[in-house]
DNA sequence: TGTCGGATCAGCT
DNA sequence: GCTGATCCGACAC
């Protein structure tokens, strides 16, 4: 499948800045080509999570185990993990080898493939809950936890990250507290969870 | 081997 | 707004 922007090379994820790299990733294109089915949709929610000194993150503490295993990577894959007995998340693992550093990614605005979605996710393609929440955009792009650990970067991959030349400006977006993690100590009052100002598709306006 | 809690969503009120 | 669905991973025993 030939990416309609520029698809997003290793050394993108080798920033040991993943606050950098969360709020960059807004306006990006998530790109899936899995089942012969290709859809697309942009960012606009991410979250940050800063491995050993996030207590909100899998790998706080530098904990190791095969499932975190595969946040200790080089950045540029991706790590797609099981909660809730129903929900796959997708995370952007970044920074470099034995950094666990990984951005969640919340939301999308769907671009290609809309019909697949829609299908996948048996809604109306018109509904805006398509790709609003991490565990909805990883049914809708056809991601299960099964695909953990594929390349972001590889040119056979089926999972990319292209630039189509969006870039927010800081006053386009927002910054807050990230959702769903009450037990993580002081690190859940860290403004780490980013999305773009006014989108539909953001799972939750909080904090702006 | 068993228990407990979790980075959630959709549908109904 | 609230609640039920539903199951895997981590850790204690």
């Amino acid at each position: 499948m030939k990416p309609k922007g520029k698809k997003l090379p290793a050394s993108y994820y080798a920033s040991h800045d993943v606050n950098f790299l969360a709020k960059d990733l807004l306006g990006k294109f998530l790109c899936t080509h899995i089942d012969g089915i290709y859809t697309c949709g942009k960012i606009v929610e991410t979250e940050a999570y800063r491995g050993p000194d996030d207590k909100a993150a899998h790998s706080y503490n530098n904990r190791r185990t095969p499932r975190t295993e595969v946040m200790y990577r080089k950045g540029g894959v991706a790590y797609i993990y099981f909660c809730y007995g129903i929900h796959h998340m997708m995370n952007v693992v970044t920074a470099p080898q034995d950094h666990p550093h990984a951005v969640l990614i919340r939301a999308l605005e769907p671009a290609e493939g809309i019909d697949a979605m829609a299908e996948r996710r048996k809604m109306e393609a018109s509904d805006i809950r398509l790709t609003k929440g991490p565990g909805a955009l990883c049914v809708a792009l056809g991601l299960t936890k099964d695909r953990t650990g594929t390349s972001l970067y590889k040119t056979s991959t089926s999972i990319w990250i292209e630039n189509r030349g969006i870039n927010y400006d800081d006053s386009e977006i927002c910054a807050g507290k990230r959702i769903g993690i009450d037990n993580a100590g002081d690190a859940v009052d860290w403004p780490w969870r980013y999305f773009v100002k006014g989108s539909k598709y953001v799972s939750a306006k909080r904090g702006c």
